[in-house]
DNA sequence: TTCCGCATGTAATCTGTTACATGATTAC
DNA sequence: GTAATCATGTAACAGATTACATGCGGAA
């Protein structure tokens, strides 16, 4: 029920519409936390709706049709008892590193180098994006969600610093040692070449 | 198309059944990248077989009923397409920081610091894990594979180094200015008495 | 003989995205 | 006047999980 909690956090901000709650997880979250599309969030604003979490305080306001969403107070008996609630352990989809770890002999070097300069990119991108957010003067951030972006920005530094030490590493041909008891990457060829053989 | 390619990766490293696939994805893995259900392995294996990419190369051993599959050269020439292809950003979804960024002045800052040492512990387990990883003399970890190990370590590391500040910080009572330049923050505490008045 | 690890698979369900459909307002 | 942004919503589809169903082999 993760979705529904981010949703009653970002209107306990301030109250927001649909629109605006998108806004907040494409921008501020950048990276940080993840999406939601139009497709499952306005169901969802229905649903918390029906379920008495949230109420509609203003509609067609100014002729234009718009629904501003605001917690009731069993929305903010449910948002801190899941602030409460210990966080699940952080889901991580990181497609380098699985590549990294099925990169074989037969791959150029260059190319993983050149994914982890694609990395390095955007990891200082959204480093300086984060570094402008939190004193942009215009955000709402207090103590603790300075003590997250400051939790953001150290791990995009480590990351930064883990690029720097890689493409060096394979520019001088510096690779740390791995470890290959059964011989598997030997193995790992000749099953190259035996598939080869047999397909082709 | 990920997943499938997370799989062939594994079948890469050495002949495998669907049970050492889902193994491989438990444990090795373990946080670092995403796992796999049985639901969706052994369709998405019969896929793979189907078109081409695995064959079967045992079955019914030993009395034992089990398929092992082997890439085909097919099977190769996707995993090599797919490595050289520049990898996705990560998708990180960490409720530890949305929390952060929903807390507010009602609740207890001592219930952060439990969840922070939580996630502390974590982060200690698992860099613990990873270290005795690269040195069991079990695994094959290649020189790149090092790389990611290496990755997942640093990012560990820029974990535990938070946490320890971010506890202190909060045990101090030495947490970081935020900034709320349209007063969000008295308003928000304003909103949940109406909130309590008007529902109760 | 009973439990655990190995081993494969399906059906129901859940959760989310993409693409589509619509329309008002604002900035250029 | 026209493009971008604000604004809400649905239907079809994609992707994955949970729970269930089955059964062998080895260890205690």
């Amino acid at each position: 029920m993760s979705i529904e909690h981010s949703i009653l956090a970002v209107i306990s901000f301030q109250p927001s519409t649909g629109y605006d709650i998108k806004g907040e997880f494409e921008h501020k979250a950048a990276g940080l936390y993840w999406g939601l599309s139009y497709g499952s969030l306005y169901p969802k604003l229905k649903k918390l709706e029906e379920e008495g979490f949230i109420v509609t305080i203003e509609s067609e306001s100014e002729g234009r049709r718009k629904k501003l969403y605001e917690l009731t107070a069993k929305g903010w008996e449910e948002l801190d008892s899941w602030l409460s609630k210990n966080p699940a352990p952080p889901s991580i989809k990181d497609e380098l590193f699985m590549k990294m770890a099925a990169w074989h002999r037969e791959m150029d070097l260059n190319l993983l180098s050149d994914h982890i300069k694609e990395r390095r990119k955007e990891a200082v991108e959204l480093l300086d994006y984060i570094r402008k957010w939190k004193q942009n003067n215009t955000s709402f951030i207090n103590d603790v969600g300075m003590l997250a972006i400051r939790y953001a920005e150290l791990k995009l530094e480590a990351e930064l610093q883990w690029a720097d030490e890689s493409i060096l590493a394979i520019e001088n041909d510096e690779m740390p040692a791995g470890q290959d008891p059964y011989n598997l990457g030997e193995k790992q060829l000749e099953r190259r070449r035996m598939a080869w053989k047999k397909d082709h």
